[in-house]
DNA sequence: CTGAAAGCGCTAACAG
DNA sequence: CTGTTAGCGCTTTCAG
């Protein structure tokens, strides 16, 4: 009968063995002999033993866990990304704490300090501001940390983004190849790297093109606020195609056009989001976007973080991850435009 | 200068106290002299000292962890919980080990044997069958659990649902109201408990207006099989009415429904969905849908673990939380339907 | 109130 | 390979 709370020294009383004959058994790293395996393994389930993961990681300094900081789920973006990141690290035999820093005040700092506590081997920070006092303290405290989806300009920091300058461009290319003129933009949280580079990026674009904004408002990446920013931009010389900056954003400013302003996509105006949520392929809005892909970026960031963790003084490294348009029914497509 | 890995005995050393002192200070029930605690802050936060979570956690048997399990987050409902949750339990001190029980070739009881042996005060599931015999270990370790959004007759096991029976019986008696005489039903997956007592009332409110099913399909709480379900429910005979078994499923079959079969919400056919996740009230869907009250059940499912957790012999509790139906255009409104 | 001392359950040298 | 012996960093008696 499983006993509550079996401890390494009662199974080697049954087994016949020393206590490290146990811990040995259980440890990934160590040898025993066969037979001791045995007797051992006997013992242990007939006990229903299981190792105490926290004793073990006071005394080894590894706690197996890894804190994932994300902002807020409400953008389909990052549940997703929440579930591959837990999944990709459940396979390497970790285990995720999760901190949300949406709602709690501001204080980010505070939670990641808590989160710290429980010893860490890393951190995974989602599309969340690190302050460089925040960021100085893992790194005093020797905990590895990746940024996912937000970039830093501290060298010292890893990144791993989608391709946002590239990707913008990209947008650019292929509304200026639709013929779009008067083209607009709708920008997300401007303190944001995604935001700025995929501007920078559309910028360039249009600019290659011997074009500019036609138009520009900030959406904050909400959709409250896209849809006033949808709006406003409409109000008076309306532009013929709009980017906006992320798909929950986009998914707002769709049903704004069509159902407020009763445009019709793609016949009126484009409209073109960025990271392919799963809504956007929802035939209720069909809408072309940029994808990022998920699954290469969280697998990179689980790469890169535990390449750092079992080598302290690993380079940090910064990916971005080129993603493809993905075309869909709410922007014109050029004649004989190449996937 | 903080440096890492700053141990109670160096706070010790530099306040001139002993280790106990340091603990003592730290430790939330105990006592020390205004004098004593002054110098020990003081020296801990000279030396950016934090207790060790862990090491505090194997001597307590206390860990304030609680391990969340889930099924999958693509239904939006589950990320506004697992926020939800995250953050309340964050506010009463504890922290959240997630794990996610979808890919995962099906043996979730593997990985909540690896989440217990962290110790973890106290396990949340949130719609996924435990399996008794996990149950059983759960119990056996004496790690409290309260299953929420899906119910399990052992009576020992705390469970907070809405009230799915009132809910679907409600359902029934508006589409009733509206008129409609061939109502059809798209069922979840059959494993649920949601999903039966969803069904079972919404039965009973059909037969006490002297009606039964006029077609029912089942759609797995999948969208891809949402879809096929009402094909096949359209495919001869179709129904004036839908009622779908939850929102996730609905959304698929609105789109569905609209722009696949042709088919004008309500003027053709009336849909009400379940949960009434976020994307229920966008325009592009505005889905009339009978509300998970998703505060309540989070504030109640935590109410009810924590004190389970502080006392050990507290009995199970079963809370059954009734939501309002959102009435929006997707289905037909009664004259004169009251609230 | 305070320090000394005894563990919590486990891993990691260390001899044999 | 195995048992013995030190700890890991902390909480908690136990005297004083």
């Amino acid at each position: 009968m499983a006993q509550a709370k079996v401890t390494s020294a009662q199974v080697a009383k049954l087994a016949g063995v020393s206590q490290s004959a146990v811990s040995r058994v259980f440890t990934p790293g160590a040898s025993a002999s066969p037979k001791t395996i045995a007797k051992v393994r006997k013992a242990a389930t007939e006990l229903g033993y299981r190792p105490n993961a926290l004793a073990r990681a006071v005394v080894s300094g590894k706690s197996r866990i890894i804190g994932v900081v994300m902002a807020y789920l409400e953008n389909q973006f990052y549940p997703d990304v929440l579930e591959k990141l837990s999944n990709a690290l459940q396979e390497r035999g970790y285990h995720v704490l999760v901190f949300m820093a949406s709602q709690s005040a501001g204080n980010i700092d505070d939670v990641v300090e808590e989160i710290l506590d429980y010893q860490i081997d890393g951190i995974i920070a989602a599309s969340v501001a690190m302050s460089s006092d925040l960021a100085a303290r893992c790194r005093a405290a020797g905990v590895p940390m990746v940024l996912f989806n937000r970039s830093q300009d501290d060298p010292r920091m890893s990144v791993v983004t989608s391709d946002n300058i590239a990707g913008g461009r990209r947008v650019a290319e292929f509304l200026v190849a639709g013929g779009h003129r008067k083209i607009g933009y709708i920008a997300g949280w401007e303190g944001a790297s995604t935001q700025r580079d995929r501007e920078a990026g559309f910028r360039q674009g249009l600019a290659d093109a011997g074009l500019s904004l036609h138009a520009r408002e900030v959406g904050d990446f909400r959709m409250d606020q896209a849809r006033e920013a949808a709006l406003r931009m409409f109000e008076k010389d309306p532009p013929d195609a709009v980017f906006v900056a992320n798909d929950h954003m986009a998914l707002a400013v769709a049903d704004c056009l069509r159902f407020e302003l009763g445009l019709k996509l793609p016949e009126d105006v484009s409209l073109v989001g960025y990271d392919d949520v799963p809504a956007a392929a929802w035939p209720a809005y069909n809408l072309t976007s940029l994808r990022q892909p998920a699954n290469r970026m969280v697998a990179e960031t689980v790469e890169i973080l535990l390449h750092k963790i079992d080598d302290a003084k690993a380079a940090p490294r910064r990916v971005e991850i080129e993603g493809p348009l993905i075309l869909r029914g709410s922007a014109r497509i050029p004649e004989g435009w190449k996937t």
